[in-house]
DNA sequence: TGGATATTTAGATAGTTATCTAACTATCTA
DNA sequence: TAGATAGTTAGATAACTATCTAAATATCCA
């Protein structure tokens, strides 16, 4: 059921936006928030959910706390993907990861 | 925002089941249907959702309708999550295809 | 310890979505 | 053309989600 985490997490388009921003480097919430013209508390929430996800991580240095991307549960949902997408063929291992 | 509508629809399990099942062979709505315990104007609703964001295709043949996979969807997610996904480097190109 | 800053949690609300039954449309066939 | 079969559309409802403001928690520093 993580793909199911994973996809409706990154079915919002605010949580995207995070993404990329947290692809170019780590942030705090604070600083992620500045971003957006949503209020913080929603910023906090949609962190949460990036977090159950498993698509970032956080960490507390201080008063603030840093967030990161976490690539492993992309390159599952990859993986899901390239599965559906591929045309038969392939070893064992390779079909039905899901 | 084709993103948006891609990801809305892999995020649903049923969806994702249908997914699989149509990986494996095309089918018609009804057989579909067969698959799961659910109502058929449900499964209706969720093909519906599968096409509007391409992930499908439909066909009708005579009093049938045939649903097979749209891979090329599929793909394109692949390459924005290969993006975020990516530890810097690569051509110009190869970089913020959203 | 007390005040300031950073962030989350709680509670409320408006909008969206998955599901159902009933009714409708389209096609085939006798 | 009438009946049967396949599928969708309409309308209702319950559950879920994104958002907000207000309040709570955590940490730092003087």
């Amino acid at each position: 059921m993580a793909l199911g985490l994973t996809l409706k997490a990154l079915a919002d388009p605010t949580r995207r936006d995070i993404i990329k921003l947290l692809k170019e480097k780590d942030m705090t919430a604070g600083e992620i928030a500045d971003c957006f013209t949503i209020s913080k508390p929603s910023i906090s929430h949609h962190l949460s959910i990036l977090k159950q996800a498993g698509l970032i991580i956080d960490e507390r240095q201080g008063q603030n706390i840093y967030y990161s991307l976490n690539t492993s549960v992309m390159e599952e949902l990859i993986r899901w993907l390239m599965n559906v997408t591929r045309k038969e063929g392939g070893s064992a291992d390779e079909r039905n990861p899901d």
